[in-house]
DNA sequence: GCCCATCGTCGAACCGGTTCGCCAATCGCG
DNA sequence: CGCGATTGGCGAACCGGTTCGACGATGGGC
């Protein structure tokens, strides 16, 4: 494999000078360069990104922690890492990619061991015990999702406050007066994902101020289970018209259960779902849907990150907690309740 | 930072002997290695992966090319990704993750700065652009998906010939006479997707011995598209009493196609699919498949890889080309067909 | 015709590890 | 007791880049 040092001698000049020419650091003729180019394409050299990441302690490298526990849906989280790979890309940046379990673990080696510039956590926790290993960290960090801490990284999640008052309003507008509202199982959170109540909480007060009855639920994430438990669910409330989903796995269950027992949306069932546009796709879900914007939250945690990598922000330029406004998408499954 | 120098300085001792110390490759005293590993635990030292990797050539990272057409079903995609992910943290190596549409470039720029010991090309087509590329890099690779040209490469794959046979042969001997195969779109098999065609040539030559009719189609690999598609398939062909499908976006979209027509599986029709059990409980399909074990070739590829990369393999050892047995999973979606 | 800038290039040092060759001290053994 | 082998440690070189300081050759200004 061709070096510096191989193009320099074919250019017949040294090797700082290849460097120079290269890089365009420092002023070089014409004549040179033109030698020093014809030598790299005569070699095909490429720079060695393990020197050159020594030389600059910069690696052009962003670490991706992506961990898929058992209780999250996988194809949601599938986008989201496709928004940071793919901006990452855009921006130059190649991607370290963990799935461990143990996101501790894995963050600690990137960091410590110096293989990348930057780091990206998904699906960060309440109190996400990655949080501390990140902030001890002399590379920058940006998180999806919001923590009860944000000092020393930057976060970007939706908010999950207003997607509850949204999927409430909606609702309530069209003359709904009783709910149930499906989430996410109770050891998400436990486990601290806060955005299922924040949502919650959010969809509560909503109720309570416009005065309809709201059941808020946890189903199961993943099938069999959670389609048995939405069939429960529905009998056990059987004056409910309005069905608020913040679940992937139950969102997906859905059209099985609901034909399953004979029910369409709108006609006997207000739907309402909290998942992304290429999610509903992918799926076939024919019901409307509080867009939840991974590709976009990847691509702005990744910007930012390599923003602040790059020194373009200043190096103590307050974080960021950014919030992506929910928007409903109106797929048809809403409409005035049936006549009770 | 602390580096290996300080380190040395702390323990009391050489760089080189400091090294040794940690590496074990030459014996070293019981006192100073453990002055060594004092001083290691006091500074936090953790060595540098760049300056590593550039000493010894290796990085302990695996490239994994995974592209996303959009005539890709994207979760199936995602089960090889963490097939090879987990496997090769097993093995201690990390994943630097490529998600262009582009993989050539990715390929190039991986292998040609040497950023990875190793490459894993997912999804790999007949005649795929990637792999004269791969070949010439001085990096072993590893394929999933079998290309027509298996030189310089371990290639692993499902047997889709068997695959296709063992659809027809089940069928067959519940007393089906008429089948209809859905594959993946047309496209797919244009582009060079040689796994369609391996299935279908091989499910029709079946069905030719056996002396019974299958009627192969295609279908898109989106929605809604597949799901119209496959309605027109069943009105076309009302005598069929089986549905093979290969084609995930197809099996994905089926529970909602055949409850609009009002049909049960197995009473009205038999279907056999071709996906993984993760797949099934993922989109809640009830259908016995043929389990197409997307982690066990991940890992299989991984596996290998690192034998190369370990040179364990002999230098010269020939290259593997090797097949996953299918295996049927019963889900009960068959039976003898109704009578017609 | 002289002085000072500027331009273009080179040599050397450095980033942080690994590894080879060498040597002093210790040990075993006859 | 002397000698060869072994053990444990050190110094230096190397991996392949980048970058700083120095320096000779031009060129412009007066």
């Amino acid at each position: 494999m061709a070096t510096i040092g191989d193009v320099a001698r074919v250019a017949g000049v040294s090797r700082s000078t290849a460097s120079y020419a290269l890089s365009g650091k420092r002023a070089i003729s014409a004549a040179v360069r033109r030698r020093v180019e014809d030598a790299v394409r005569e070699l095909g050299y490429t720079p060695n990104a393990g020197a050159r990441a020594l030389a600059t302690s910069q690696t052009m490298v962003i670490g991706l922690l992506a961990q898929f526990l058992e209780d999250e849906f996988a194809p949601a989280m599938l986008q989201y890492m496709l928004g940071v790979s793919d901006t990452a890309r855009e921006l130059g940046y190649d991607i370290l990619l963990s799935t461990e379990a143990d996101g501790r673990n894995a963050l600690r080696r990137m960091t410590d061991s110096r293989m990348v510039d930057g780091i990206v956590l998904l699906n960060v926790a309440e109190h996400d015990d990655r949080l501390p290993i990140l902030r001890a960290a002399p590379q920058p960090g940006a998180l999806v999702g919001l923590p009860a801490d944000c000092t020393g990284v930057d976060v970007f999640d939706l908010d999950f406050e207003d997607a509850g008052r949204l999927m409430v309003d909606h609702l309530h507008r069209l003359g709904h007066r009783e709910l149930v509202l499906v989430s996410q199982p109770e050891h998400v959170v436990e486990r601290g994902g806060a955005y299922v109540w924040r949502l919650q909480n959010a969809a509560i007060e909503a109720a309570r101020v416009r005065g309809i009855s709201l059941h808020a639920t946890f189903a199961s994430s993943s099938q069999p289970d959670v389609a048995r438990e939405l069939g429960a669910l529905l009998d056990a409330h059987p004056q409910a018209t309005g069905l608020l989903v913040n679940n992937e796995a139950a969102a997906a269950a859905l059209p099985t259960v609901l034909h399953a027992r004979g029910l369409t949306a709108p006609a006997d069932l207000s739907v309402v779902g909290r998942y992304s546009d290429e999610f509903a796709r992918t799926f076939s879900l024919p019901y409307s849907s509080i867009e939840s914007a991974p590709d976009r939250l990847g691509r702005m945690a990744v910007r930012e990150l390599v923003r602040r990598i790059e020194g373009q922000a200043g190096p103590d330029e307050p974080h960021v907690v950014r919030f992506v406004s929910p928007e409903l998408v109106d797929r048809g499954s809403t409409a005035a309740p049936r006549e009770g």
